[in-house]
DNA sequence: CTGAAAGCGCTTACAG
DNA sequence: CTGAAAGCGCTTACAG
C-alpha cells in the first residue's frame, strides 16, 4: 500500500501475477477467455497494485471514449443545471462520463465546443444548438449528437423537446379565458424552436379567438435577467399598460417579477404573470407563480438515453422525443381588474 | 468538403503536405523548429482535411490529458451549479476542459468517481469531499487536488473555502442585536467543516454574550428540501417556538420559508430567518432575506486557479484560500414581536 | 486457454 | 531544419 514512485501498469499487473500482458488484459476486462485461477490471481495483483486502467490508452486502441459531451448555455440558469444533473445520471447508470462545456452564456463560440468534443474521441454529444452549425459539424466528424431543449436539424439530428406551441398556447387561452384582452408577450429570441413555437402558439390562441396580435405587445429582451427587467420596467409604465404578460421562459419570468415588485404593481390584480418553465422560486413567492412545467432533469435523462441508443445503431432514421410540459395554474393569474 | 470516410490522422496531413508525420506534428504544435514555409503548407493541409488532432493519443503520450475533474455533491443546487460554472470558466480559459461528476444528492460513492477521474489520467480535480478519503485516494495516485466548501485535509490538500465559523457569528450576533434570545440552528451536518465551523460560529457568538446553547434550539434536519420543511415544522409548533432561525445553508433555508409559509406564520413579525448561502428566491420573496452572500462562482474560479498553479509547482505547501463571505442584511430579519 | 506481435495516433529525443 | 524510430498503455486478431 506504499505509494509506487509510478503509475503501474498492466504490464506490472502481469508481471506480478506471472502472466503474459495479454492474459492480463483479458482476465481484467472480461473478454476473451482466461482460467478461472488466471483470472483470479490477476484481479488480486491489480488490487494490490492498486492498478487503475489508463482510459486514454484504452480509448485510443477502441477508437473512442465512455464518455458523452454536455453543451450547455449557462449553468447558472437552473433549467441548464438540472438538464446537465439529468444528463449525468442517466450516463452514469450506463457507465459513461460527461464532459461538460458551459458556454458562460454565450460568451464562448459553440463551433470551439465542438471541437474540443471531437478532439476528445466522444461517443456523442448532448448540445442545447445555437444554430444548425454544430451539429453539422459534429456529424461532419461522425460524432452523434442529439439537439435539446430546441432543435435545428429535425432531419438528420436526434432531439428531446416539448411541445412549445402546444404549451405556449395552452397559456395564452387560459389568461383569455380568465377575461384578459390586452396579453403581452415577452420573449427574447424568435430564431431558435423554442422561441418561435412559443411564439406562434401565442398567437395560435389569440387568432382562434378572433383577436389581432398587436405587435405593441410582443416584446424582445435580451436573455439575462437584467435585461428582461429592464424591458419589462419599460413596458410597465407604458400608457397601454398589458393586464396579463407571458414570461417566454424563467429568467424572464425573474425579470418581469422584479420589475413587478420594484413598481409596486400587484399580482394578480395588477398584472398576471405566467411563465414558461417553472424555477424553485416560482413556487415560494406570494403568490405563486402559473408556469408550464418542465421537468428537465427528465429531459436531460432522455436525452443521453436517446444519444447511447442512437450510438448502438447508427443507421436507424433520426428521431424527435416530445416530453410532457403541462401548464401549472397557481396564484399568480387571474381576472383582471375589471 | 466531402466527409472522409474515415477521420484524418497527423499521418493523412503529412503526406497531403508532403513532409514527415515529425515535421507535420512540430509544425502543427509549435513545439520544436519547422521552416515557415513549411508550417504554412502543414497548417493549410490540416484545414483542408479538417484535422482534429485526437486528444487521447497526445495526452497518452505525455502522460496526462488537458482536463480538470469537477466533483460536486448536487447539480440541482445552485450553490454547486454556480461552483460548476465558475469552475468551467477558469478552467476554458486557461485551455482545459471540465469533466463533471454529480454525485446526484449522495447517490454515488464519490471514491468511485474519484476513480473515474484517475482512470481518465485528468490533470487535477476540484472536489467538494465528503470525507477525507476521496482526497487521500487521488493524493495516492498522484493527482493533485483541492478541496472546495469544506475541508478535510488541510494539511496534506489545498482548499477554497470561506470563514465559516466568522460568517455564523455575525449572523448570530445580528439576530441577538435585534434582540433575540431564542434563536435556533436548523442544520443538517456537523461532521463536516462547513457544517461545525458554523456551528461552533453560532455556539460563540451565543457565548460571547453570556448565552448558553440550548441543545432543543439547534436542530438537525435532513439534506433536501423536504426533509428540512418538515423538520422547520416541527420546530415551529413547538410550545417553546424560538423567535429566530439561523439555517446553515440554502436548502434548509428553502425548507425552513415553505414550513414558515405554510403554517402561516408571519416573516419577520413571527420570525426572523437568515441563511447562510444566498440563492435567487431569497431576494424575489417577501420579505427579502437576510444571508451569508457566497460568490460560489468565484469559488468555483478560485478552485480551478488554484488548483493549475498547483499543477505548475507540486513542490509548494498546501494553501487554503479563503474568499469573503459577507452578512447582507434583508427584510426577514427584525426585532421580535415583543 | 495463453503469449508474442502489431497497432491505435500521437510526440519526442536522436541522428543527420 | 527535417526524418526515421521508439514508445506512451492498452486491446486484439493470430498462432500455438
Amino acid at each position: 500500500m506504499i505509494p509506487p514512485e509510478k503509475r503501474a501498469t498492466i504490464r506490472d499487473v502481469a508481471v506480478a501475477a506471472g502472466v503474459s500482458q495479454s492474459t492480463a488484459s483479458r482476465a481484467l476486462t472480461g473478454r476473451g477467455y482466461a482460467a478461472e485461477a488466471v483470472r483470479e490471481r490477476v484481479q488480486e495483483a491489480a488490487h494490490q497494485l492498486g492498478y487503475v486502467p489508463d482510459a486514454m490508452a484504452r480509448h485510443l486502441k477502441q477508437r473512442v471514449s465512455r464518455s458523452v459531451g454536455v453543451l450547455v448555455h449557462d449553468l447558472r440558469n437552473s433549467f441548464y443545471a438540472d438538464l446537465a444533473a439529468g444528463a449525468g445520471n442517466a450516463a452514469r447508470a450506463r457507465g459513461y462520463t460527461i464532459t461538460l462545456t458551459d458556454l458562460g452564456g454565450g460568451a464562448t463560440d459553440e463551433v470551439e465546443g465542438a471541437e474540443a468534443f471531437v478532439a476528445m474521441r466522444v461517443a456523442g454529444v448532448v448540445v442545447t444548438p445555437g444554430s444548425a452549425a454544430i451539429t453539422d459539424y459534429l456529424g461532419r466528424h461522425r460524432v452523434p449528437s442529439v439537439e435539446v431543449d430546441r432543435q435545428f436539424a429535425p432531419a438528420t439530428c436526434d432531439a428531446v423537446v416539448v411541445d412549445n406551441r402546444k404549451a405556449a398556447r395552452e397559456v395564452t387561452e387560459h389568461l383569455l379565458d380568465l377575461g384578459h384582452r390586452r396579453v403581452a408577450l415577452l420573449i427574447d429570441e424568435t430564431d431558435w424552436t423554442t422561441g418561435r413555437e412559443r411564439y406562434e402558439g401565442y398567437c395560435t390562441a389569440l387568432e382562434a379567438r378572433g383577436l389581432e396580435v398587436d405587435r405593441g405587445l410582443v416584446v424582445a429582451s435580451g436573455w439575462d435577467v437584467a435585461a428582461a427587467k429592464a424591458t419589462a420596467t419599460t413596458l410597465f409604465a407604458s400608457p397601454a399598460r398589458p393586464t396579463a404578460l407571458f414570461a417566454a421562459n424563467n429568467v424572464l419570468a425573474e425579470g418581469a417579477w422584479r420589475a413587478a415588485a420594484d413598481m409596486g404593481l400587484h399580482i394578480p390584480s395588477d398584472l398576471s404573470l405566467a411563465s414558461f418553465d417553472d424555477a424553485p422560486w416560482m413556487t415560494m413567492v406570494t403568490p405563486t407563480v402559473t408556469a408550464v412545467v418542465q421537468d428537465s432533469v427528465a429531459v436531460g435523462e432522455a436525452a443521453v438515453t436517446r444519444l447511447l441508443d442512437r450510438i448502438e445503431d447508427p443507421a436507424a432514421p433520426p428521431r424527435t422525443v416530445v416530453l410532457a410540459a403541462p401548464l401549472t395554474v397557481r396564484g399568480s393569474t387571474a381576472p383582471p381588474a375589471s
